[in-house]
This record gives structure tokens, C-alpha cells and sequence, in this order.
RNA sequence: GCCAACAUAGCUCAGCUGGUAGAGCAACGCUUUCGUAAAGCGUGGGUCGUCGGUUCAAAUCCGACUGUUGGCUCCA
């Protein structure tokens, strides 16, 4: 595949990055350098932990070498002669593995530049004096090939653009970018905390925050009760049991909190003799039982759910959930459904706990508790395709009031290759085929992905970049043939006989706590009025007009405005200002003409000055901007 | 979990090679009563993330731990 021309420029400035490192660093071991969307880098093995200071010396060397002009040079060889040259240079540490991935039948090719010879398909700009914009960046650890049972290498990063302008140009995104991240807004805006004491990547939602929240929950629920869904409400723990049954135990059991054993439980353990250890190894066999049982199932629709051997009961307990189905599959399973019941739509706002690596957790995009906007919908294998539609039609209503149209679509399917995934192949054959069929309703090109599903089921995902690049999946929806066999779960149809429901599983928002991170950044703490924390700031310009000022704050709450009054004695210009640091999108300037008058000077965050108002009237142009939940309307640009 | 960097007042940060802490903003008080992004003066506020070590002496050097950040791995 061919480069484009900026791939080509980022790639050759990691050939250049390779020749300073072993000018500086001759011992270095070289693994790979290819770009990447915003730069390239390349992965080294070498002794010396590289420092920040490196990279400004490595950075020196770099310029010299595109001052030195060398011509990149191709040479097509033999696999004999490559595997010589990887000799010759000392690097047959990586490059003879990399050699190896090279089809038999491609042509093996190495590039020359000064005294620097890769191993390389290509391409490359001609000389090196066209490298004229480029910056390393960072340092970081990296597997060689993504494995982390490999050794971890040090990656250089860095980027690179035609001009200096472009670089500098994206060098200042990158700073812009940082001001709205949604860590540094958070705090600014006192929207969430994560305190140390409580633990890693636990939110504590704040006042304000917790406004912005329940907006959108109240959001959620009103398009809920329109699309015939059902509010339950569940605990947040459940027996392992329940989980050994649905298979999360076993699957995800890395991934989740430690078990919360029962005291009796524990102590017969005890009594047994047996130490925490034991307990926890038996526990570890008993789970890897579970996996071998599941995987050696020949995928027959057994009707009977997996049941665990009375005698692997070593020790019970609870599980912290790690998602809110088998909760909402019991409710479904408690009285017998009718064909003319389904589709039957359980919704709950479900708290779900997940051990997520230390290292994974990201303010409030990644998280080891959060709360997911989540249903189950059980219903007729004919019914599937019409309630994926009605499932994608809700997130994009979401995301179109919400005014957040960049985002890209996955259809995860199946990895044929791995064992990871439960049930026959026959229903995921038909699953897939929902999926990829209710995508196409989207009108939004999608991608499909194998080894991107569940492993009960396929499905589709909305992915969306965070401000600094990174992707992260919001709203989901997933069919799922698997979980109603392992709950036996059954409804009677017109032939007067019972069938298998088929699962969705969808989450609009994914998850609140994330969905918030990315909202944050999205509006870079604008918020429209009807998520805004403080919707209305009354700025009195004098103490002359305080009482008028404090009768129209009552006004404003009893209307159901969010409103605040700034009683500093600063100057209007320090007040004003401070309206604008803290993002409120309306700010009322009251002074002895409005007041004698009742009227308004309203400042818009969004537009400026808009002029004086009528209070009453300002109130119902500001309730009907809430009740619409309309976007703020930037002032044209002139 | 792994690699690396970082952790000083509510916030943003200063504190060079060791001699027990400073600024701006915020808060509070007083003065000012002001027309669309910062009025003036004053006051309070920190066991320098935690624990241990080296030293006559540690915010500063070393170690462990906790947390954060950038990556890697992972993400039902």
C-alpha cells in the first residue's frame, strides 16, 4: 500500500530519528518506525532510559542529518542478502523477525540513508533536507509487537508536517486542546472529584456536575417512556452464582472486584483450614472450569442453562455487578411472557463496577465504577431488526441534540479464530446479520470489525475522540441469542409453545460517567442552557440595586431557572468577567435603568451583549431555550 | 499490570548545587458603588502526597508506598 505524502514525511523522519539514535546510542536495538495519524515514532531497545534531554539531543542530531541532505536509497535484495545485512549492522535482535513476517512471495527492500540502512518497504521523500518541521515528543514504553509477554521497549514519538507553520499550527491544537480537556474543566468548573481515599477511577459527581448529569438522565427518560420502555431499578450486587450462570465469573473474572464472601461461608472455609490463599486458588479453578465447560460446549441450543456441580461450591458470596443483565434477565424470567408482551423493554440507570488496570483509568472516560444508561430488550427473532433500528434511532437522537456529529460507527463482530465467544455459530451468523443490516438504516457509513463483539454477541458501537485524539465508545447496542439459552429464558408464542427470546442489550450513553468526560470537551465546558450548572448569573452593578436584584434571583428560581446573584462589591467589568470564566450562558447586568423599568441587559455567553429585555420576557425566551433543549446559536460570524 | 515523568496553600506555579517555605488568583475584612473580561488596602491559609533512610540539618539526596500524567497491554 502506498504512502500518502505526509505518511511518507513522518516515515522518513523516523528513519532519520534511527540514524541519530545510533549515533548517539551505537548499542541500540532497532525494532520498527512507522507513522501514525499525528506523527510517527520509533521502538528501540536499549539500555540507557532515555530522557527528556535525549530527545532535545537526538532532536539536534536529526536537523544535522536533514542538513546533510542524504538521499534515500532503495535496494531490493534476496532474503539471503537481507538477513546478511541485519548481520552485518548488528541488528538481527528484531529486524530478523520482522524479516520473517515478510511474505514469501513480496519483494524484500532495505532504504539507505548516510550511513543508515533499514529494513523497509517504503516509501520515502527523495532527501533528507525535506524534513524541515519536525519535533520528538515523548517517551514511552511499548511491547514489541503489542504483546506485553514481550519485552518492553522504549518508543520514541514525535511529529511532522511539510511547513513550519503546520507544525507550529499543530503544536498550538495541542495546547488548545489541553484547556478542554475535561480533567482540567472539571476541576475549573467544580464539575467531579476522584479523591484518593475513596479510590482509583471512583467519581464523585458534584454539585454541579451532578445537575448536568441528572439533565441528561431526565433526557434519556423522557425518550425512554416515548419508545414503550419500562423503569426498574436493581442492587448492586448480585450472587456469584448469578454470574457463574451468565458466564461474566468466568470470562471477566480479572476484570472484576474480588468476590464479597459470605460470613458463614468464610468461616466454614475457615474451619476447613482454609487459608485466604487456598480459598482464592479454589476460586481460580473453579472459574477455569468454568471457561473449559463453556468452551468445550459443542454449541448445541441445549436449553439448559450451564449449571455449576453443587460440589464446586467451595465458597459463596456476592459479586459487585459488572453489568446490570443478569439483574434485568431475572426480572424478564419472573412470570411467564406471552408472544403478545414482547417486546419487553427494561431500562435502568444501573451501576456497574470493573477492575480496570491501573494504568487504563482516564478522569472520567475510564473508570472502575460508573453508571450505564442501560436496557434490555427481550423480543421475537422477527422482532430483533425493527428494535435495532428503534435502539440506533435513540442514540442519534441523543447525539443530535447534543449537536455531536463526529463520530464514526463499529460494527464488532465475532473473531472466527478465537475461543473467547459463547453459543452456536448458527445464531451468531444470524445476530451478525441484524447488526450489520439495522447499521445500514443509520445512513452513516460504518466499519465492520471481527473481534470487536461481545462475547454473547455482536454489536454496534458509536466511537468518538476525545480532544487529544484518543477514541472512546459511548453508545452501544448488542444482540444476544446466548444469555436467554443460559437462563432458559422463554415466552409463549402463538402456536401455543414456548421459544427463546432473543437479547438487546443497549446503552445510548454508554456510560454517564464517560459520557460526561466526552461532553465536557465536546462543548469545552459551554454547556447549553438546559445542562448548564448555573444558567442565569444576576450581576447588580451597584448595591443600589441589590434588593431589585434579589427579588428577581427569587423570580428566576421559582420559574425553575438556575440562577445565582454576584453580590461582590467588584466592578461590573470583574464580574462580568468572572460569568465568562465560569461559562454561565446568560448573565443579567442590572443597574438603576433596568431595575426602575424591570428589565434585563442580557449578556449571552455565546453572543455578547444582546441589549436590554424585559425581565418576564427574558424568562420566557430562557425557559423555552430549556424546555427545547436548543444548542446555544452562535453570533454569525461578520 | 508494564515503561517513564511528575506530586509545594482551594487553584496556577516559584523555591539553583541540602540551612525547617514564597507569589499571583481565590477566600475573609475594610474602603470603593462602579455600565459589559481583573478597583485599592489588609488578614488568614502549607506537618512541601505518605512512610522510612542518609545527614548536625531534607521541600531539596536515596528507597518504598499512594496518586496523577503520557504511552503499552486490556476494555463484557
Amino acid at each position: 500500500m502506498a504512502m500518502t505524502p505526509l505518511e511518507e514525511l513522518r516515515h522518513s523522519c523516523s528513519h532519520v530519528l534511527a540514524t541519530a539514535l545510533l549515533r548517539i546510542f551505537p548499542d541500540a536495538k532497532l525494532d520498527i518506525g512507522p507513522p501514525t495519524d499525528t506523527g510517527f515514532y520509533y521502538d528501540v531497545d536499549l539500555d540507557h532510559k532515555l530522557t527528556t534531554e535525549d530527545l532535545a539531543k537526538l532532536e539536534a542530531e536529526m536537523k544535522k542529518i536533514a542538513d546533510e541532505n542524504q538521499p534515500f536509497l532503495r535496494k531490493e535484495v534476496s532474503r539471503d542478502e537481507a538477513t546478511e545485512i541485519i548481520k552485518r549492522i548488528g541488528q538481527e535482535r528484531y529486524k530478523l523477525g520482522r524479516l520473517a513476517d515478510i511474505p514469501a512471495d513480496e519483494k524484500i527492500s532495505f532504504y539507505q540513508n548516510g550511513e543508515f540502512i533499514d529494513l523497509c518497504a517504503g516509501t520515502h521523500v527523495r532527501y533528507t533536507s525535506k524534513l524541515k518541521a519536525f519535533k520528538l515528543l515523548s517517551i514511552a514504553g511499548a511491547y514489541h509487537r503489542g504483546d506485553e509477554h514481550n519485552k518492553q521497549l522504549q518508543r520514541i514519538y514525535g511529529t511532522a508536517f511539510p511547513t513550519k507553520d503546520e507544525l507550529a499550527n499543530y503544536l498550538t491544537q495541542l495546547e488548545q486542546a489541553k484547556l478542554r480537556d475535561h480533567r482540567k474543566l472539571g476541576k475549573d468548573l467544580k464539575l467531579f472529584i476522584v479523591d484518593e481515599d475513596v479510590g482509583q477511577g471512583l467519581i464523585l459527581w458534584t454539585p454541579n456536575g451532578a445537575i448536568v448529569r441528572q439533565e441528561l438522565q431526565t433526557f434519556i427518560s423522557e425518550e425512554l417512556r416515548k419508545q414503550g420502555y419500562a423503569q426498574v431499578f436493581t442492587p448492586h450486587i448480585g450472587k456469584l452464582e448469578l454470574y457463574k450462570t451468565s458466564g461474566h465469573f468466568p470470562y471477566y473474572k480479572e476484570s472484576q472486584f474480588s468476590p464479597i464472601f459470605e460470613n458463614e461461608s468464610l468461616a466454614k472455609a475457615l474451619a476447613e483450614n482454609c487459608s485466604c490463599g487456598e480459598a482464592f486458588a479454589r476460586l481460580e479453578a473453579l472459574s477455569a472450569n468454568m471457561r473449559d465447560q463453556i468452551n468445550t460446549r459443542t454449541g448445541k441450543d441445549t436449553i439448559t442453562a450451564d449449571r455449576v456441580r453443587p460440589d464446586d461450591q467451595l465458597l459463596d458470596g456476592f459479586l459487585l455487578k459488572p453489568m446490570n443483565c443478569p439483574h434485568h434477565i431475572k426480572i424478564y424470567a419472573s412470570q411467564p411472557h406471552s408472544y403478545r408482551d414482547l417486546p419487553v423493554r427494561l431500562a435502568e440507570f444501573g451501576t456497574v463496577y470493573r477492575w480496570e488496570q491501573s494504568g487504563e483509568l482516564n478522569g472520567m472516560t475510564r473508570v472502575r465504577g460508573f453508571t450505564q444508561d442501560d436496557a434490555h430488550l427481550f423480543c421475537t427473532e422477527e422482532q430483533v431488526a425493527a428494535e435495532m433500528i428503534g435502539c440506533l434511532a435513540l442514540v442519534k437522537v441523543i447525539l443530535t441534540t447534543l449537536g455531536m456529529s463526529d463520530y464514526r460507527v463499529r460494527v464488532g463482530l465475532r473473531d472466527p479464530d478465537s475461543k473467547k465467544y459463547t453459543g452456536d455459530a448458527a445464531n451468531w451468523d444470524k445476530a451478525e446479520t441484524a447488526c450489520r443490516e439495522a447499521a445500514k438504516t443509520l445512513g452513516v457509513p460504518f466499519t465492520e470489525e471481527p473481534g470487536e463483539a461481545a462475547f454473547y454477541g455482536p454489536k454496534i458501537d458509536f466511537v468518538i475522540k476525545d480532544v487529544i485524539g484518543r477514541e472512546w465508545q459511548l453508545g452501544t447496542v448488542q444482540v444476544d441469542y446466548n444469555l436467554p439459552v443460559r437462563f432458559d429464558l422463554s415466552y409463549i408464542g402463538a402456536d401455543n409453545q414456548p421459544h427463546r427470546p432473543v437479547m438487546i442489550h443497549r446503552a445510548p450513553f454508554g456510560s454517564m460517567e464517560r459520557f460526561c468526560g466526552v461532553l465536557i470537551e465536546h462543548f469545552a465546558g459551554d454547556f447549553p442552557a438546559w445542562l448548564a450548572p448555573e444558567q442565569v448569573r444576576i450581576v447588580p452593578i451597584s448595591d443600589k440595586v441589590a434588593d431589585h436584584a434579589r427579588a428577581l434571583l427569587t423570580k428566576l428560581k421559582a420559574e425553575g431557572l438556575r440562577a445565582t446573584l454576584d453580590e461582590h462589591s467588584d466592578k461590573l467589568g470583574a464580574k462580568i468577567r468572572r460569568a465568562e470564566l465560569d461559562k454561565v450562558p446568560y448573565t443579567l447586568v442590572i443597574g438603576q435603568k433596568e431595575a426602575e423599568a424591570n428589565n434585563v441587559s442580557v449578556r449571552s455567553r455565546a453572543r455578547g451583549d444582546e441589549g436590554v429585555i424585559g425581565s418576564d420576557a427574558f424568562i420566557a425566551k430562557l425557559k423555552t431555550e430549556v424546555a427545547t433543549r436548543a444548542l446555544p446559536a452562535r453570533k454569525a460570524a461578520a
